[in-house]
DNA sequence: AACGTAAGTCAACGCGCATTGACATCGCTC
DNA sequence: GAGCGATGTCAATGCGCGTTGACTTACGTT
């Protein structure tokens, strides 16, 4: 009866003895569950299975749920990239993003998701709000400089927020005419916020 | 111990026989806790408190949890006034009403945070595609009119919804030059959107 | 005044799911 | 290689909540 001997599968991995991989592995899934599901309907077991972990684990990880949750929204905000956009090309590589959704930039969009499923939950919305204002708003703000900024950032974070629950509505896909004209009126309203204010030589 | 008998006061005022004012209460009870905490969060039995009503009854006016939601959904959704407006102060009247905020009607921004809510749950969010098709996109479309319309009209809804969403995080009003900057540059979106396609002589 | 039906009430039932605590096992240290 | 703490597994437990069905009571009809 040693057929295990000669065929050492795991039998479903018992799952080496790795904290770390594990925690991280359970907040690789955490994320994901919450941005296509949103807290109240992902399940942990399912966050468990995901990850290739027992459910108490994540309990012991995180302590519960909201801890999880709390890991993730820390986790998945990195809008630091959006200062390496190139202003010139902005407009219209946003404007297909939102077009065609989801094939542009994975993450982003994800992560983005993300935080709008957040701000339903009004345990979580304060947090949300700040997590907003500082990376959000800010690195906006940064990256459109000037004097103006300030208000440009709000009207720029406005007008990407719409864009993003549009696209969650949305049933689906743009095609033909439709994504054309879409993506073109998209980007001739990005490009007239992006513009620079003194536009008169 | 027959205390009862002299005080044959209405424990909880066993409620007029009236199906229509029993289940417009549950619609209203309703409208306001799916717009508070959304759909997952709303609990039956306190819709069914604040209208003063069993439980029971919700579910046999309504056919259950759904069924209010859809309800609900109908109801508050009055996008009709839109019609009205007049294309050529349109932008910048859309944009002023989105710097002040505050004191736009308590009603709208109220079901519009319902509708928020809706978008961000799976099984809400089909309700809501049906309903913003049927009522809110439709009329865009028509007022904008053309060929273009369906794409324009979604993403002049797009950019609304943004609009409203970023009214309902900013914390503080909007004064002074971050203002009017606000303004001039939402403007000038919103135009480029209600701008005719054939723009060219 | 008797009666039938619609309106309202009450008390379960059962499912889904987060959480917990007892148990097994790995891997490091001495 | 013995022992111990950390890591992983399993099987409950308990609760929140939507839903249901049997029962009661008011109201209009005849």
């Amino acid at each position: 009866m040693n057929v295990r001997a000669s065929a050492p599968r795991d039998r479903a991995a018992p799952r080496k003895r790795d904290a770390d991989a594990t925690s991280a592995a359970i907040l690789e899934a955490g994320k994901a569950q919450f941005a296509r599901l949103g807290y109240d309907r992902t399940v942990m077991r399912d966050v468990a299975a995901e990850a290739g972990v027992d459910v108490a684990l994540i309990n012991r990880y995180f302590g519960g749920k909201e801890g999880l949750f709390t890991a993730a929204l820390k986790a998945s905000f990195h809008p630091d990239r959006i200062l390496a956009w190139d202003r010139r090309t902005f407009a219209s590589e946003i404007a297909t993003m939102m077009a065609d959704g989801a094939h542009v930039d994975e993450e982003r969009a994800h992560s983005f998701q993300f935080l709008l499923r957040a701000a339903t939950s009004p345990t979580t919305a304060p947090l949300l709000n700040v997590a907003i204002q500082e990376r959000f708003l800010g690195p906006i703000r940064d990256w459109l400089g000037g004097e103006e900024a300030p208000a440009r950032a709000r009207v720029l974070a406005a007008t990407f927020i719409g864009f993003l629950v549009e696209r969650l509505i949305r049933d689906k896909a743009l095609v033909g005419r439709e994504r054309k004209v879409f993506i073109q009126r998209a980007t001739a309203m990005f490009e007239a916020i992006v513009q620079e204010p003194e536009q008169t030589t």
